[in-house]
DNA sequence: ATTAATTTTTAGATTAGTCTAAAAATTTAA
DNA sequence: TTAAATTTTTAGACTAATCTAAAAATTAAT
């Protein structure tokens, strides 16, 4: 029985998760500080205690990065934060321009019992006001609807989600080019002869890809 | 703008409120210390940061009384609390013995915004699920019906709320005898002959009454 | 009315979270 | 590839809330 996060350790966790694009992408003690307002020193420190609580991966003056239980915890506090701004909409009339600053406060009531409750009184919804989508109580997200590679255009991104058959030339070739399921990607360039893009995909650099290619992955957006 | 109040703070003004039988009753330390599950030391200094504060009154080793601005405070949590197990238990299907644990957090959510629409959302209710009065946004409590004190029997207790007429020899007579509206009251004894009454008003001892003032007397429940 | 028991306060430490200033490591640029 | 700029960490200190142990004041009892 681990002890619960104290406020400001979720606070801490949820900027982790909110400030990475990627589960795998180092999030800097800058950018924590900034996020967070507060203090660099006062970033490192927490940074060590989070590690030896297991929350996160840490290296010195290499950023952090969620372990899979901080993970977890950062899908829990989202959950509560989304499923409360519904309830604020919906229920109190407030607008959608009106619920965060509630919501940070809400997200940190602690009682599973409680967030599963409202969860059903709401109808289990799957998207907050803002579009936003709910993590459900085994903390998946269900994303959106996803589409071809290849029907994406410059500067789209997105999660890669699937493949859409299973060849396995094809599926031996995508492991040696890098390309994994969760893995955010971008499209950099698209060639106009022959429908071959260069994408960037998140800490692994650039690469090409063929129109042979790009029509078997799917995408979907973000969190 | 006076700064808000701190978890703890707040909970150490509940707590004053509620151990207090009446407003003017004084808190002792030790009783907080038992009722906050701390120890009396750590009560003696937050009494000291309360006081300074002008929440409460305090005199070394005297107990503590809350102050206008401290009742206001209190009010404004009891208030947030009951709502929100009304919300529990209409609305998310908890039972009445679940539900404090959860209000003890919710209580603590900042906006006043929050509390008033959740009040109409629930239909401005003024009792909660274990049948406590709910404070009002002005944190006026609608106390139950009153009955007159002469219709009271021995060990009942109330808070005076009002007197039957306006008879200024009556009034003046309740003025020299300390009796004023607010305060709370027990039978201590009631004369079968004549049904005259000992009664005890808190912090000012004992007193006898005949029948002709106990029937002009309205008593109401406390909270 | 002293003494004994109880209550309350003070003194001194501890922990979580924070800060500023300075040192150390890394990254960027000339 | 060294120097400059930036980022990150350490060192030392502060505040709020807490604790234990001991002193002081009050209340109860013989």
């Amino acid at each position: 029985m681990e002890k619960s996060l104290s406020l400001t350790e979720e606070n801490y966790i949820k900027a982790i998760f909110q400030i990475g694009t990627t589960p795998e992408s180092n999030v800097s003690t800058n950018a924590l500080a900034d996020s967070l307002q507060t203090k660099p020193a006062t970033v490192s420190d927490m940074i060590k205690k989070l590690s030896h609580k297991k929350l996160i991966f840490y290296e010195k003056y290499k950023g952090v990065t969620l372990s899979a239980s901080g993970a977890k915890e950062a899908l829990k506090i989202i959950r509560k934060h989304r499923l409360w701004e519904v309830f604020l909409v919906n229920h109190l009339n407030f607008k959608w321009d009106q619920v965060h600053e509630i919501a940070e406060q809400l997200e940190h009531i602690k009682s599973s019992e409680l967030v599963n409750r409202l969860d059903d009184f709401l109808g289990n919804p799957t998207l907050d006001p803002h579009g936003d989508p709910i993590p459900d109580a085994n903390g998946q997200v269900q994303l959106g609807p996803s589409k071809l590679l290849s029907e994406m255009t410059s500067y789209e991104n997105g999660i890669i989600v699937g493949v859409k058959n299973e060849d396995p030339l094809l599926l031996q070739h995508l492991d040696k080019i890098n390309i994994r399921l969760g893995l955010h990607i971008e499209v950099t360039e698209v060639n106009d002869f022959d429908q071959s893009m260069q994408i960037k995909l998140a800490d692994l650099g650039t690469l090409f890809l063929s129109e042979k290619i790009t029509s078997q992955i799917l995408i979907a957006k973000n969190l």
